[in-house]
DNA sequence: TTTGCTGCAAAGGCTTTGCACGGAT
DNA sequence: ATCCGTGCAAAGCCTTTGCAGCAAA
């Protein structure tokens, strides 16, 4: 099952097989993180969750971002001048990160698994996670540049 | 010309081209960061320099690291819990992260450029850079990890 | 009932910024 | 001579931590 399709039941029994107490507030903060499509920033998933619990706390977010790294069910982005985003994508995949607009897309392609298992096997490195992006413009904000452009 | 090879002139050079004065601190930086093959901090750039300039600041470090990766000389890789580290590095290429011995070593492998060349080609998606991270547990720290266990 | 979690506030760590002096051009 | 860069200190920002009250098991 991908983590955007969890249903809280397994989001619950995720946490508690871990020896997490399924509290109200984690179940929100994992339900956003896990099912988001377009890898937000700890404040956007606070604010998030805040609309179902309005007292809920920037640090809790944080506790449980941190609980479903350690347990590979996110995988943190740092990027350079802006905040981390979180991926709940963990299978390798690239992300076609966009410096215009902030967008970052999911591109699946079988090639990339293979690169990553054959360097894997031929360096002898035993592998935990990927992260594989490429930086650029997206389509639709070239396009929105070139129409700019034209018009000037 | 790769970035590890670059004289004093040349440096120099870069920096003039691009409007910015060639102070003796710069240079300094700039040699470190561009000829390191081990993808140091800043703080570790900081420490060799001041080997040189001992009076150097760890402001003017991040600054001229700043000018170079505006420039695209160096790329910035933010990883989780750890201070960011500037890889000289710029042309596609694999980043093998040891996450015990925290060794980034690089890998080269024609397969890499060529997929993000057809990714992007086919996302429509305009290519200023790439970041393509392994992330696990090296040859040498696993070998390391197997006598361990083989001992008790 | 016990244990661990929440939310607040404060601390922490890395990075950036403001400014006056000094050096590069 | 001009203008930019340096170094210091302070501020900024994101993230983590400490702790007292409280909720889950």
């Amino acid at each position: 099952m991908s983590n955007s399709q969890k249903s809280d039941a397994s989001i619950i029994n995720i946490l508690r097989q871990r020896g997490y107490k399924a509290t109200p507030q984690r179940i929100a903060i994992c339900r956003f993180a896990l099912r988001s499509q377009d890898h937000p920033t700890a404040q956007r998933i606070y604010e998030g969750v805040r609309k179902v619990h309005p007292t809920v706390s920037l640090a809790t977010v944080y506790k449980t971002l941190q609980i479903l790294r350690e347990h590979g069910l996110i995988q943190e982005l740092g990027l350079p001048e802006s905040q981390a985003r979180f991926d709940s994508n963990v299978e390798p995949h690239i992300n076609l990160v966009c410096l215009r607009c902030d967008n970052i897309q999911d591109w699946n392609d079988p090639a990339a698994r293979e690169m990553v298992a054959r360097i894997t096997a031929k360096a002898k490195f035993t592998l935990t996670g990927q992260r594989l992006d490429i930086y650029g413009i997206c389509k639709t904000c070239y396009a929105k540049a070139a129409r700019n452009i034209a018009r000037h």
